[in-house]
RNA sequence: GGUCGCAUAGCUCAGUUGGUUAGAGCGUUCGAUUCACAUUCGAAAGGCCCCUGGUUCGAGCCCAGGUGCGACCACCA
């Protein structure tokens, strides 16, 4: 059997991939596990649908993908959950950015409905990218639970949790200042907030001359709404007017000004005295409702100053700052005006200065004690969580982050005025003005015009329902079923239909082809009645219905139907629709004029252009939206809220919301693992955690695992801006899938940031093919791929050598103490620990160092069974243990050798403590020992490679000699040597390496160089006198002696005595050189 | 301003409850190609473990203070 020489990624990846799938084990429904196997799930973080994936989602997809198959292989029942994240305002953000780049429009240009159109055209791009980058990576997700935040079921989720929480009582509409952008005309979240730095005026003055307090202030414009100067309680200067109230006259407007004390007051700052402005200031908002001031507001939402203040009324902020600075100067109220650094905050979007505003918006309320919870609120609940260790944190360090933002919390904000995400499912009533909170869906109402009849043909009118001889035509037929083909796709729940026979045969028609068996008949949807126009061509009627408008609105001239009388009955059919099918897809069959009045009820005309409105011929144009909510007042003319909600709403649900498929819930939540970015600890981990409490009173999750930021080679974060971001499939392109992977893996500890370059993918691409060509060695030597591997019974010391490292390298302690060189330490461990690195590191040196370069050149040459199964005994697990850090080579190489089944489903292996051999271990620990310090001797002496050198090893230790004199030829042929010699007298003339007992002499005949002998000699000499000097001083310290552990005073003495009597040696030896 | 983190070889990072002469990968230098692998192999050079003090028989590790860098949160009226 004969691998290629060098792997080729690209050779495999795909084929492997889709293999994978196919299999289903992705899926854990598909894992053939014993009943009370354990669940292992992890929710893959969503990212947002704003861009491709970079390198920093590489590094979740790699760690998540490595636990997972990790978990596989142990035999969890594993599940991996992907989707993706809509973003709502950085999605819009981008849209815009590029509808303005494109196109020079904004979305009001556009409108609502065309604008999100854009919206979902832009992002099933980006989503199809993310899910190639996300398979090209190698990630075992299980694509049958894939979702997406706005999708249906999502939505779904998200109204019900919403209306949940506003009957809870956990969601409530409330005033509070928010940060507006007076451009953008929306409210922005703390974090969308940018500061700047700028010089701005800091102005001193008093309200007015009888007003004893002066205040400083940036914004005097703001200080029209003043309610109060708050100081610091001990404060002495003012101590004596807390509580007092003032009427002033501030620059021609009244106030009414309460002195009152709190401790955010900065004495130092300013005069000690701040100017409380509820309205614009958050801090001043919290101190007016401890203190029950007023609110007045003085900034309206386009920045311009709010009827009922003359003459600054109308003008912008800086116009009337400008006034009110003119103004006091002349009355002389006007006591300092310095410049002061300070910052100014912005509008991360367009860098408007924001105006902190009063606004009506909804909230989340954190404190709010619920029944379910044991009356605690979602915030004692979610810190109760970490600091009770349910929730364990990895690192512990961000536990702090963690409960420092959650203690600090204030109520949430969560509603956005953007038009891209989940739309506030809330509806105004109109009339009453009542608020309905709902998550039952749109009623969807489709009008359709019964297909071409016979009365249509001879253009004779029939509205009489006693005389129904006319049915459809063959066109019609053809038409209905035409019809009924376009609707296929749309999911209709229930079929109505009118009673007259044309219009009874088109439902009929349409029912049969969409296989819904019943339709109901409602009489309310008959055409409109035309009297004595009855069996009379339509023109007739038609012509005097439009010239008579006025007279047929009310009235009912030649026995006609009044349009009031047709309007009501269909509108009233809608109504009863909307109450009876909440959320339900109906078809409505109907006629012509029902069609249109129908479609003036959609559009809100009046009711002249209701009329003149034309109906189309086919089923898809007319279609009436309901909102799912009828008010208390008996009126379903209802407005939806025009926000969005926070896109960490639906997010926060993740963990819950993602299990939708029956049983899922039940079986994987709470999650085992959640693992994110440290970064957004605060904006989401917190909010999962409190949604699932609310949801399910559980926690989401058992552990989170955060893991740092990918910065560049400089340290820099890596950013599109920067120019410095790296997509992962330039580096899979180049490196192939598991190098990429690796070089994220191996020097990443938790919680720090890692700087990547490329030369990291390029050594871990080298390791792969490492193993690659390992294994192509060791399929090309072995006679029988399939060699019993159960049961070895070494022989030789190097065998019974690397079973023994090769199964310490398995346990799960992860470090086994051992005193000799060359031995592995736990993988298994190192991963329980979510060491990952580390695991790696064990892993690459066991492989390249132990196996590679020490036991496959040690047994080159050896041709036997049992060697056979060594090497596939080691080769086999090797795979297993490196599969999740490296999924496709391993993966490749073991289908080279004709497995049957996946890797990814092999088990784990496991320690096998028989063959733990610690004397094998120090046997072959020596053999290196010598090879090695034969190979340094060559090398100081700059001896060719061609050229073989003598060596005579004197006074062996005895517990090796046998092995030293069994592995000669090896000895030979790894350290170059001619001759090999063991002997019991020092020779002549030769250059020495000592090792504990044993002596090696490299003989110099031919190569001596005295000097450079002497040189390197002396050097070796001054080290151990200083190390000797050095113990001794240790040793001659009574303390140390007296109080250190015994095994480490004379593991210092036998130091001592080795290095004294190797001293000897190397005296000896520079004795003979003189 | 508050909180947290980091500082070890030229670079990127390990370094266990404090106990050998502090390690690895990359890079550099020297050398090797009939060998499974030049995506390879052998070897070498390279460290006031940020500074100052303390605890201890003993500190890269523990404690205090400082310096530099970074992050998060708050935000100056």
């Amino acid at each position: 059997m004969e691998l290629s020489k060098a792997y080729e990624p690209k050779e495999f990846e795909d084929k492997i991939y889709r293999d994978w799938e196919k299999s289903g084990f992705f899926n854990p429904d598909n894992l053939n596990l014993p009943k009370n196997a354990k669940p292992y799930t992890i929710i893959l973080p969503p990212p947002n649908i704003t861009s491709k994936l970079h390198i920093g989602h590489a590094l979740t997809l790699a760690i998540e993908d490595l636990i997972i198959r990790y978990k596989r292989m142990r035999g969890f029942k594993t599940l991996w959950v992907p989707g993706t994240d809509h973003a709502a305002i950085a999605t819009q953000n981008v849209v815009e950015k590029k509808l303005w780049k494109e196109e020079k429009k904004t979305r009001y240009n556009l409108g609502r409905e065309k604008f999100l159109e854009k919206v979902w055209e832009f992002l099933r791009e980006t989503q199809s990218a993310i899910l190639h980058q996300t398979k090209k990576m190698g990630a075992s997700l299980d694509w049958s639970r894939e979702a997406f935040t706005l999708d249906e079921t999502r939505t779904k989720a998200v109204a019900k949790m919403f209306v949940d929480m506003y009957d809870a009582g956990v969601i409530y509409r409330g005033e509070r200042v928010v940060n507006w952008c007076p451009r953008c005309h929306s409210t922005l979240a703390d974090d969308e907030v940018d500061y700047q730095e700028q010089k701005a005026k800091f102005y001193t003055f008093k309200y007015d001359k009888n007003f004893p307090i002066s205040i400083s202030t940036t914004r005097p414009e703001t200080k029209l709404g003043d309610t109060a100067v708050a100081v610091n309680p001990k404060d002495e200067r003012y101590k004596k007017y807390i509580g007092k109230e003032f009427l002033v006259d501030f620059v021609g407007v009244p106030l009414k000004i309460k002195i009152i004390a709190d401790w955010q007051v900065d004495m130092n700052f300013g005069t000690g005295a701040l100017g409380v402005t509820p309205a614009h200031s958050i801090v001043d908002w919290q101190m007016a409702r401890l203190n029950n001031l007023e609110i007045i507001k003085v900034i309206d939402e386009d920045g311009k100053i709010t009827e009922n203040f003359g003459e600054y009324s109308g003008k912008n902020v800086l116009e009337a700052r400008e006034l009110i600075v003119e103004k006091l100067k002349s009355q002389g109220l006007l006591e300092k005006e310095e410049e002061i650094d300070n910052n100014l905050s912005i509008c991360y979007r367009c860098g408007t200065p924001i105006e902190p505003l009063p606004s009506k918006q909804w909230f989340v309320a954190v404190d709010k004690k619920i029944k379910k919870l044991g009356n605690k609120s979602l915030k004692e609940k979610a810190i109760e969580a970490a600091e009770k260790h349910a929730i364990e944190f990895i690192p512990e360090r961000f536990k702090k982050r963690y409960l420092n933002w959650m203690k600090n919390m204030q109520d949430w904000c969560i509603s956005r005025q953007i038009w891209f995400g989940h739309r506030i499912p809330v509806w105004y009533c109109k009339q009453c003005g009542e608020v309905n909170v709902t998550d039952k869906a749109n009623t969807e109402i489709i009008i359709l015009r019964h297909g071409e009849s016979r009365s249509n043909v001879e253009d004779k009118l029939n509205s009489d329902i006693k005389n129904q001889v006319n049915g459809l035509t063959e066109k019609g037929k053809a038409q209905s079923v035409a019809v009924a083909e376009e609707l296929k796709s749309e999911k209709i729940d229930i079929i109505f239909s009118s009673d007259f026979k044309r219009a009874q045969e088109t439902a009929k028609i349409v029912a049969a082809k969409l296989g819904i068996k019943k339709i109901i008949f409602d009489k309310r949807l008959r055409e409109v009645g035309v009297g004595e126009f009855e069996g009379k061509p339509d023109a007739g009627f038609s012509t005097f219905r439009e010239n008579n408008f006025e007279k047929w609105h009310y009235d009912s001239p030649h026995g006609i139907e009044s349009f009031d009388s047709l309007k009501t009955r269909v509108f009233s059919f809608l109504d009863k629709v909307a109450k009876k099918y909440p959320g339900k897809k109906i078809l409505a069959v109907g006629h012509g004029d029902v069609a249109r009045v129908a479609k003036g009820f959609n559009t809100k005309r009046g009711d002249l252009e209701v009329y003149k409105l034309t109906y189309p011929a086919n089923a898809k144009d007319v279609r009436v939206k309901l909102a799912p909510a009828v008010c208390s007042c008996d009126s379903f003319n209802l407005k939806q809220d025009e926000d969005s909600l926070d896109t960490w709403f639906s997010s926060g649900m993740w963990t819950f919301s993602t299990l939708n498929k029956p049983g899922d819930l039940a079986k994987f939540h709470p999650t085992q693992m959640l693992e994110t970015g440290y970064d957004i600890i605060t904006l989401w981990v917190s909010r999962m955690v409190m949604m699932s409490f609310f949801a399910l009173a559980e926690i989401p999750f058992e552990k989170v695992y955060l893991h740092g930021m990918v910065l560049d080679k400089n340290g820099k974060k890596m950013s599109k801006s920067r120019g410095n971001g790296i997509d992962p499939l330039d580096m899979i392109e180049k490196y192939g899938a598991d190098a990429s992977r690796l070089s994220l893996l191996i020097g990443t500890t938790p919680g720090n940031d890692i700087r990547f370059y490329e030369g990291k993918v390029e050594s871990c691409r080298n390791l792969v093919n490492k193993l690659w060509n390992i294994s192509r060695f060791i399929l090309m030597t072995v006679e029988d791929v399939n060699i019993d591997t159960a049961k070895i019974n070494p022989v030789h010391f190097e065998d019974k050598w690397i079973l023994s490292d090769f199964n310490r390298l398995k346990s799960d302690k992860e470090k086994l103490h051992s005193e000799f060189g060359l031995v592995s330490e736990g993988v298994t461990g190192k991963l329980e620990h979510y060491d990952f690195s580390n695991a790696g590191r064990s892993l690459r040196t066991f492989t390249r160092s132990h196996f590679a370069d020490w036991y496959l050149e040690f047994v080159k040459n050896r041709k036997d069974r049992i060697k056979d199964q060594v090497l596939m005994y080691v080769l086999k697990d090797l795979l297993k243990l490196w599969h999740p850090f490296m999924p496709f080579v391993t993966e490749a190489i073991w289908q080279e050798m004709g497995m049957k089944t996946t890797l990814m489903i092999a088990k784990w292996p496991v320690q096998d403590k028989k063959l733990i051999d610690e004397k094998a271990e120090k046997e072959f620990a020596v053999i290196v020992d010598v090879v090695t310090k034969i190979r340094n001797l060559r090398a100081e002496y700059k001896v060719e490679p061609v050229k073989k050198v003598d060596i005579e090893i004197k006074n062996a230790d005895k517990l090796v000699e046998s092995k030293l004199v069994e592995s000669k030829d090896i000895i030979m042929t790894l350290g170059r040597v001619g001759n090999l010699r063991f002997v019991t007298k020092k020779p002549e003339q030769a250059a020495p390496a000592i090792i504990g007992k044993i002596e090696i002499y490299m003989l110099l005949a031919g190569l001596v160089d005295v000097e450079k002998e002497k040189e390197r000699l002396e050097k070796e000499k001054n080290n151990l006198e200083n190390y000797i000097a050095g113990l001794e001083r240790k040793l001659g310290n009574a303390e140390f002696v007296k109080n250190a552990p015994e095994k480490v005073v004379d593991a210092e003495k036998t130091r001592l005595t080795e290095a004294k009597e190797k001293l000897e040696k190397i005296l000896e030896q520079i004795k003979d050189l003189m």
